[in-house]
DNA sequence: ACCTGAACACCGTTCAAGT
DNA sequence: ACCTGAACACCGTTCAAGT
């Protein structure tokens, strides 16, 4: 005697997110999938469990599929991290290009794109490899950015380079954001590092809410200020 | 009848490296392993195989041990992982503190740290949660660090925010020398964004060896200029 | 074309047993 | 204390079979 098969779903067609409903194999009459319900589904595994929840299989069990069934609209895990981040950089401001003088447009840029990502550190090492042509959000954000700083006179053949960098320092600064607020804490070797100690112990008597806004705005407003020297 | 046991090693111990010869289970007469040969043969599979290589079995076998026995000297692998950093922070350039003028000390600095890391990315995410208490090399070169900046004028309570934003970019900048060369090819949505897609050819106009060290220098340099400024 | 279900080749880690 | 060997609970990915 077969084991008894679960009440099949009278509904011929569940809703997107709906797990219980069995499903027979074969090709469902409407595709259940496509890259944007996978990437809908990603992030709230994501914000729900981390990044350490966002498996295939536990993606799979959230869009009522098998794990095999997203291969049919994403090449690897890697791409589904792809999509996440393309959707994130459309989160990031760029509104104030053009409309607001260069310096301020570039710090609301660098602030909103250093908060989106340092809740999506995992995806850093993904972007830095990532060609742009898959990533049509971020393209288009890198287009808003560049016209910016061409409109605010910079020399064209340095924009990118200004970009890059400013890129590095915000997506370093992401990380620096999730760092535990006692990594400087040198434990029992503190006094053999005396001038780093009584430094981190100087910075503590400030006590800002958060040091690591207190760097970010430091290294930020110097490159704002070298690179506006740059403009024509 | 049991299957035959490969022949006895005639050697009751081995060279250390040496793989092949087998060991009985039980404690051996001096032990095999310790963190000093887990993290030299770590560097050697990370740079014979990559991080995609280094796996704890494959460290392991390096080691000519069974997988389990690593765990009497490391908590987990990150705790591997952790060992080569402090190993590789040892190699970043700090010598010209308190040698030659700030200025040129923080360029040796930042250009050794992001050659350091930039065949180390994997480590980022790792160094970036990491308390300093656990890697007494990183700690000695931030103790380096910080004197050179203290003797060089710096206020106190800024000094720690410069190094860690100076860091950020040193980071960032170490996954943007990893990228392939025509990341920002935008291909077939070039046409969409016009300004980016001219900026980024007239950078490639100007073929400098290499996108990533102008990108880095043009950074590094306004940071310097911004925070020399600081200076008492 | 797009799903299921079984299978594959891994992973890091734990733990009893041995000396 | 420090090793072996077996086991555990996963991973991402492939592929034949089904409609």
């Amino acid at each position: 005697m077969p084991a008894p098969t679960p009440a099949p779903s009278a509904l011929p067609t569940g809703p997107p997110a709906a797990a219980g409903a069995r499903r027979r194999a074969g090709r469902p009459t409407a595709a259940i999938l496509d890259q944007d319900g996978i990437t809908t589904a990603a992030l709230e595994l994501i914000s729900s469990k981390g990044y350490d929840g966002l498996t295939m299989a536990a993606l799979a069990r959230s869009l009522g599929v098998a794990p095999s069934a997203l291969y049919n609209h994403v090449a690897s895990k890697d791409d589904v991290l792809l999509l996440v981040e393309d959707h994130l950089a459309a989160m990031v401001d760029v509104t104030a290009f053009g409309v607001e003088p260069w310096d301020a447009a570039v710090r609301r840029w660098a602030w909103s794109y250093r908060d989106v990502f340092s809740e999506h550190t995992p995806l850093i090492p993904v972007i830095a490899v990532l060609p742009v042509a898959n990533a049509p959000k971020t393209l288009a954000m890198y287009e808003a950015v560049t016209a910016g700083f061409r409109d605010a006179g910079f020399p064209e053949e340095k924009i990118i380079s200004a970009i890059v960098a400013l890129e590095a320092f915000v997506f370093g600064a992401a990380y620096d954001v999730t760092a535990p607020e006692d990594i400087f804490d040198a434990g029992s070797l503190a006094e053999q590092v005396p001038n780093f100690t009584a430094a981190v112990d100087r910075l503590a008597l400030e006590n800002h809410p958060r040091p690591t806004d207190v760097a970010f705005s430091l290294g930020l407003e110097a490159l704002i200020t070298g690179f506006g020297a740059l403009r024509g």
